[in-house]
DNA sequence: GCCGTTTTCGGCCCGACTGTTTTCAGTCG
């Protein structure tokens, strides 16, 4: 089931669309789809306030809160009813193909009746096209191409084979004779969960050799559009790149601009507008004289519209405009303040690398703590016992002693304190004994309390009856929060990107659970997964959870999806004391321990 | 239709590229 804000966002997007197909006016439409933004952004349910609370929404006046109560009261809305029955739904699917926008469309409705994808091919082949006024031969090519990519490529990419090929491309053009900077930008570097395609940016004193450089590397497929400024291709792997080479002195503003995300743009326009200037990707320009105050850098950039640097991961127009003017920030969690990786496999159950393996890639990456979490034995497949559990244990136990180098097992000299990570490979690494639990139909779990109080931590997470209902799902999750041995809800809401759509459950119900029992809900970092995603981790946030950001790592390789789970954080606005497993292993600790210190008192 | 250091009306972000135009409209990001 969709929120009630995304409802109505989608309501609002579609009613802009129709108005820019029926030829209203441009302003209009744009009034529709920075409301629907902001509606798809706001914390409250849309669907329980009324007209003055809805007005209180950014973007939103009088006429628009009337038309979102109506819509709740009655089910419609009789202007968008107006404008659907005289346009029929095909035809705003239309502007989905690349190339073909409002304006072509409603000459296609309006002169040829077209109303879906499909009639338009067949009148392209027809060439019934080619009276119409604005169409011409390449544009019947564009759309037919743009309807096959359309069809092939309805999705976009996952966030990891989109920074690949991005960090592939970056190195080859920063290997171009003349190119001073170079680097990704757009939604990859704002980490936005899936990727439509790749920006790169460049910094030269003249463009071609970077241009030619890019539309020769090994996977270009096509090569869309080719100028000066600009190039774009396309990729055989699926994925469309643009290269913008700007002059060096312009790379402040240039980087700023290309970043986005296009709401965060316009804000920042605006701000300069009202302060008569101008920001383009050229730089910040005084309007009267036209003289540029500043360009090199994003820092000037901000700095003069009277805004701190704004990390990429918060250019959502989500509030940070807003917060920046105020000089409130947050202080956004980084990779670096990572101490330990919470949620991890060994090949005792689905992973592919042995115990020792995982524990040394971990000491690798700079770790004070890691926790090893295999399954229970509830997932059948994964021959899980309590004998191989409890073997497991023994050799985590003496791992453990082994890296410790000091203080011993319970020691207090392990990395407590502020040390912390710093680049010291492994030295006192130490290891958390835990399990990833399954969390059944009913809320219980693979283990009796009794053996559970044996591990150092529990994740638990749902893995299978995904459809149970909304009532019975969110009742299964609160109730393994109550369990005083969980300590993580694991991949919280199940989402597989593109493949399984996340859990129908009250979400706002089990974030406070979470917050009321002491339960860590998970930002799960694998690409496909990005569960929490960002705008479920600001709505938590809200209730005062606390976030494990966890690799779920099944191999040495996917330890390095930490990246994408703190790329998640920063996009929900965590802090470092928002997310446990950057605290001090003492501090840790503590929250691990939940209801157990209690339940011992009691017994 | 919304908003306000241009506040109850007047103005809404900016530039590149393409294609069909012979001076510009449409689309995209």
């Amino acid at each position: 089931m969709t929120r009630s804000n995304d409802e109505v966002a989608e309501l609002l997007r579609e009613y802009a669309d129709l108005i820019s197909i029926t030829g209203g006016e441009a302003y209009k439409a744009r009034v529709y789809e920075k409301a629907a933004r902001s509606i798809g952004g706001y914390h409250a349910d849309v669907s329980t306030l009324d007209v003055k609370g809805l007005r209180e929404i950014p973007n939103v006046g009088k006429s628009i809160a009337e038309k979102i109560v109506e819509y709740f009261r009655s089910g419609s809305v009789p202007a968008v009813e107006a404008l659907r029955a005289k346009i029929p739904a095909g035809v705003r699917r239309l502007t989905a193909i690349p190339t073909l926008g409002p304006t072509k469309a409603c000459v296609l409705y309006e002169e040829l009746g077209i109303s879906s994808v499909e009639e338009l091919a067949d009148a392209i082949h027809e060439e019934r096209l080619r009276d119409l006024k604005g169409f011409g031969p390449k544009t019947e090519e564009n759309i037919l191409h743009g309807i096959e990519l359309l069809q092939a490529s309805e999705e976009r990419v996952l966030l990891d084979t989109a920074m690949d090929l991005a960090d592939d491309i970056v190195t080859e053009l920063s290997g171009v004779t003349g190119c001073l900077r170079c680097t990704h930008a757009g939604s990859l570097r704002r980490f936005r969960e899936t990727i439509g395609d790749i920006d790169v940016l460049a910094a030269a004193g003249t463009s071609a050799p970077l241009m030619r450089a890019f539309t020769e590397l090994p996977y270009v497929s096509e090569v869309i559009v080719h100028g000066g400024k600009k190039t774009s291709i396309r990729t055989t792997r699926g994925l469309s790149a643009d290269l913008r080479v700007v002059p060096p002195d312009s790379w402040g503003a240039a980087l700023q601009y290309f970043t986005g995300s296009k709401a965060h743009n316009i804000r920042t326009r605006e701000l300069a507008v009202h302060q008569k200037l101008k920001l383009s990707e050229y730089g910040l320009f005084d309007t009267e004289t036209e003289e540029k105050i500043v360009s090199e850098t994003e820092e000037e950039v901000y700095a003069r519209l009277g805004l701190p640097w704004i990390p990429p991961t918060l250019r959502e127009d989500r509030g940070e405009i807003e917060a920046g003017l105020h000089d409130e920030l947050p202080d956004l969690v980084e990779e670096e303040d990572i101490r330990g990786d919470l949620h991890t496999h060994t090949d005792l159950t689905d992973g592919l690398a042995p115990l020792e393996e995982m524990v040394a890639a971990a000491a690798e990456r700079g770790y004070a703590y890691y926790a090893i979490t295999d399954h229970g034995p509830d997932l059948a497949m994964q021959r899980m016992t309590d004998e191989r559990m409890l073997a497991q244990r023994d050799r985590v136990r003496e791992l453990d002693g082994a890296l410790g180098g000091k203080g011993g097992k319970d020691g207090k000299g392990g990395k407590g304190g502020k040390g912390g990570r710093g680049g010291k490979v492994g030295t006192g690494m130490r290891l958390l004994h835990g399990v990833e639990l399954n969390i059944d139909t009913h809320g219980e779990v693979d283990w009796p309390e009794e053996f559970l109080a044996g591990f150092d931590l529990c994740v638990a997470s749902v893995h299978s009856h995904f459809n149970q209902g909304r009532e019975a799902l969110t009742r299964r999750i609160v109730r393994a929060c109550e369990n005083p041995y969980v300590n993580i809800i694991g991949h919280p809401t199940t989402r597989i990107i593109g493949k399984r759509p996340p859990v129908d459950a009250d979400l706002d119900e089990i974030f406070a659970a979470c917050a009321r029992t002491g339960t860590a809900l998970e930002i799960n970092g694998h690409p496909a997964r990005l569960d929490l995603r960002d705008e479920d981790i600001l709505r938590a946030r809200r209730h005062g959870v606390k976030f494990a950001i966890d690799s779920d790592a099944h191999s040495v390789l996917h330890l390095a999806n930490m990246r994408y789970g703190v790329g998640m954080a920063q996009r929900g606005w965590l802090t470092k004391d928002d997310v446990i497993n950057t605290w001090p292993r003492t501090r840790l600790q503590g929250f691990l321990r939940k209801g157990r210190s209690s339940r011992k008192s009691r017994g």
